[in-house]
DNA sequence: ATTTTACTTCTACGTTTGTAGAATTAAAAT
DNA sequence: ATTTTAATTCTACAAACGTAGAAGTAAAAT
């Protein structure tokens, strides 16, 4: 089970918002805004899916992700790099780290994320 | 104008390929093969798209992709890291580094990749 | 108490996707 | 020359998507 292109952009606003009535998703959209309606069809979508659940409250619902960004993120990326990169994950790394351009700063960062993670390895 | 999820799987193959036949393209299928008309109805969308292209040869054609696989890619990443990552690649960048497995070779080579970039981003 | 507002459900409809049979065509094999 | 094989085009169809109106319902505002 997958979500659409238009529901994962719907579920990334969840993530951000941890919790959100209604009204909190239909405000955090641009311009041209979705009806109320297709937000509504596609959070019953969503929640058919097993993405999300919700409490209620009163006659509207406090909605709320039920995967984990983290996770989600991570198959997500996975597939790709098994599409793309013949499931090999340095690969994708090399590729990503010359493609996009990454300043000084955040290439010295990412350097230190991965020192930190080799000591982990090395313990 | 992007591809589905079926359509990519088959440009992968392209790519990997380089130029192929359809008989290349069947076989390069794991078992369940799809149908050949189904495998053509997918390639003339994708041409229809302007992801491939084809020279003819007698009754036959030799398939090519249009658009490259780093240019392809790259927006793909773009895209997750727009929609995931605040638009942050190094936000991206960490986050890929903590959630998949490296190990402990590849954090080096990665490494070493992050230095060379550096290197070219002092001089 | 009645109107307004916010939300949900039901229904719908055109488009895209995944899949493939039928018919056709052209080349290859016999 | 005739049959077989491979590839292509046309047609089709169910499922998924993107989008939203109509209608109902419950809470809030007046």
């Amino acid at each position: 089970m997958t979500l659409s292109n238009t529901e994962e952009q719907l579920m990334e606003h969840l993530w951000r918002l941890e919790k959100a009535f209604m009204k909190d998703i239909l405000e955090v959209y641009p311009e041209p805004k979705l009806a109320t309606t297709t937000v509504a069809t596609l959070l019953k979508r969503m929640i058919d899916k097993k993405f999300v659940a919700y409490n209620e409250f009163g006659n509207s619902r406090e909605y709320y992700p039920l995967v984990k960004k983290s996770d989600y993120f991570s198959k997500h990326v996975n597939g790709l790099i098994k599409n793309f990169f013949n499931d090999s994950a340095s690969q994708f790394a090399s590729f990503f780290t010359r493609e996009t351009n990454l300043t000084e700063k955040e290439l010295e960062e990412l350097r230190k994320i991965i020192d930190v993670e080799l000591q982990k390895k090395k313990k």
